[in-house]
RNA sequence: GGCCCCGUCGUCUAGCCCGGUCUAGGACGCCAGGUUUUCAUCCUGGAAACACGGAUUCAAAUUCCGUCGGGGUCACCA
């Protein structure tokens, strides 16, 4: 059997779109399971719209996403304009083609910019079915596609002549692409098979929808994949989320690397129907990837997140912050929240909010210099842990109610009503800051009452 | 509108090809309880779907037809 040789080509005309990540995504996964090629190609036939600025930001989100590709020489279809002009006049010589004074049917398209005549296609006006691999057999009557234009003149080629060219070139044996791609495939069948090319195999996959089922676009939040990246997302949950999208394997399983989506993958199992991106399952996805991140990952991801820079406080602080963030984006919220301020400085205190709810400022106070009491016979030497701080006072909690002891310290160590349990940040702060604090909180009580 | 594709919980989906094992399973989200107070986790439980109408059949989510709904596409863009 031929090796399998498949392509993504992308239009350089805008920034690298999740539905397009996701389309290189599923050529990849079926290439590199049939251990085929998949060539890189640009289609920048449309010199106006194309940038070398998208083309960059395309091969960038590639390489972040850590899908694999080769790429097609040359590169681009804009420098192949030669080899387009051979096959147009083979076209025009059989008769397969002609070239045409004026744009046809008058939908007052006196087109400015055209300078030299147009090439149409000779449509034999025919029927085209083609076996799609995801959709079975797919039939167009090419009448009503007339006699269209494949160039703007015999140097100009425009995209469905490009395509068949390079595809034919490139030995390009599988053809998966977007749905959005489905009607032009008679076009293209109609110009290969003139040229006594061989018919490549189809496949065409479901698009992505907003989730009011219209077109993906800005207006529904992040198409970029910049914006996923600068979010915090991970790019292995990200393209673990996108495989998962209009595909099951065949396991079910959800959670999975790359490279065990290449062994599972099959475009059998790739959906037929269009699904709807939902944010909220790529966020737990996104927590599921950052569960398992290392502890040093974790740690660099805050102290490039929290003001306060070198304290030397960012490994202290993993296994709280991993307990509470679904993307690294989060760190940023919970800094700007002033989740972390408690850790570098005394908090205020709202003193009525010291007892908590039902207990009162005598009692408060007298747990509170219990504790005082408790903590200070810990072992001055050393980090504190937050089991031994835990062990310390649990019985003395357990026996006066925990509530009712554990709120007035908690809230005297972080001066918030949330924060995480008084253990863990008391072994963070360190013993000077927690007597000090708890000193603050009953000369408070005291001056009160 | 023409043509093409699609139609299982709010969302992603399993099941459909090879009708009965489906009182339709899982995941996200949501709701309610529980765990070492609060927050966050975590655990348990719950609500939640075969678009509709016919046909075939002893039997249909599964087959066929129609309707409705959604999407794609109708450029000298790709």
């Amino acid at each position: 059997m031929a090796k399998v040789i498949t392509r993504f080509p992308p239009s350089p005309t805008g920034y690298f779109h999740i539905g397009s990540a996701r389309t290189a995504l599923f050529n990849y996964l079926f290439t590199a399971r049939e251990g085929g090629v998949m060539y890189l190609r640009f289609e920048d036939t449309d010199r106006e719209r194309c940038k070398k600025e998208f083309e960059e930001d395309i091969i960038a989100g590639l390489d972040w996403l850590k899908i694999p590709y080769t790429s097609a020489v040359p590169l681009r279809q804009s420098e192949r304009l030669s080899t387009y002009r051979e096959y147009l006049r083979a076209l025009i010589e059989k008769g397969a083609a002609y070239e045409a004074e004026e744009a046809e049917g008058g939908n007052g398209s006196t087109s400015l910019t055209t300078k030299g005549r147009v090439v149409r296609f000779k449509n034999p006006n025919t029927r085209i079915t083609f076996n799609d691999l995801i959709r079975g057999d797919v039939s167009f009557d090419t009448t009503e596609l007339k006699d269209f234009v494949i160039a703007r003149n015999v140097d100009d080629p425009l995209y469905h002549m490009a395509v068949v060219a390079d595809d034919h070139d490139m030995g390009v044996t599988h053809v998966i692409r977007g749905e959005d791609h489905i009607s032009n495939t008679p076009r293209q069948i109609l110009i290969l098979e003139a040229l006594g090319f061989e018919r490549p195999v189809y496949a065409h996959i479901p698009l992505i929808h907003a989730p009011d089922r219209s077109k993906l676009s800005k207006r529904h939040g992040a198409v970029s994949i910049n914006e996923y990246r600068s979010d915090g997302y991970l790019p292995e949950a990200l393209v673990n989320y996108l495989a998962l999208l209009g595909w099951t394997p065949p396991s079910g399983r959800e959670k999975m690397p790359l490279a065990d989506m290449v062994a599972e993958f099959d475009l059998k199992d790739v959906h037929a129907g269009g699904a709807i991106f939902d944010i909220e399952k790529l966020r737990w996805l996104n927590r599921q990837y950052i569960l398992e991140m290392p502890d040093e990952r974790i740690q660099a991801e805050i102290e490039l997140r929290i003001p306060e820079k070198n304290s030397g406080i960012a490994a202290k602080l993993v296994s709280l912050v991993r307990e509470r963030i679904h993307l690294w984006g989060d760190i940023d919220a919970m800094a700007k929240g002033g989740e972390f301020d408690y850790f570098f400085s005394d908090p205020a205190l709202d003193i009525s909010k010291v007892p908590g709810k039902g207990s009162d400022a005598a009692t408060a106070r007298r747990h509170l210099a219990r504790l005082r009491e408790l903590l200070s016979a810990l072992p001055s030497l050393g980090n504190l842990e937050p089991e031994q701080i835990k062990k310390a006072i649990w019985d003395y909690a357990e026996a006066e109610g925990r509530g009712n002891v554990l709120w007035p310290l908690r809230y005297a160590l972080t001066g918030k009503e949330r924060s995480p349990d008084p253990f863990t940040v008391a072994a963070i702060i360190g013993r000077d800051s927690i007597e000090r604090r708890i000193e603050t909180a009953i000369s408070a009580l005291e001056n009160r009452s």
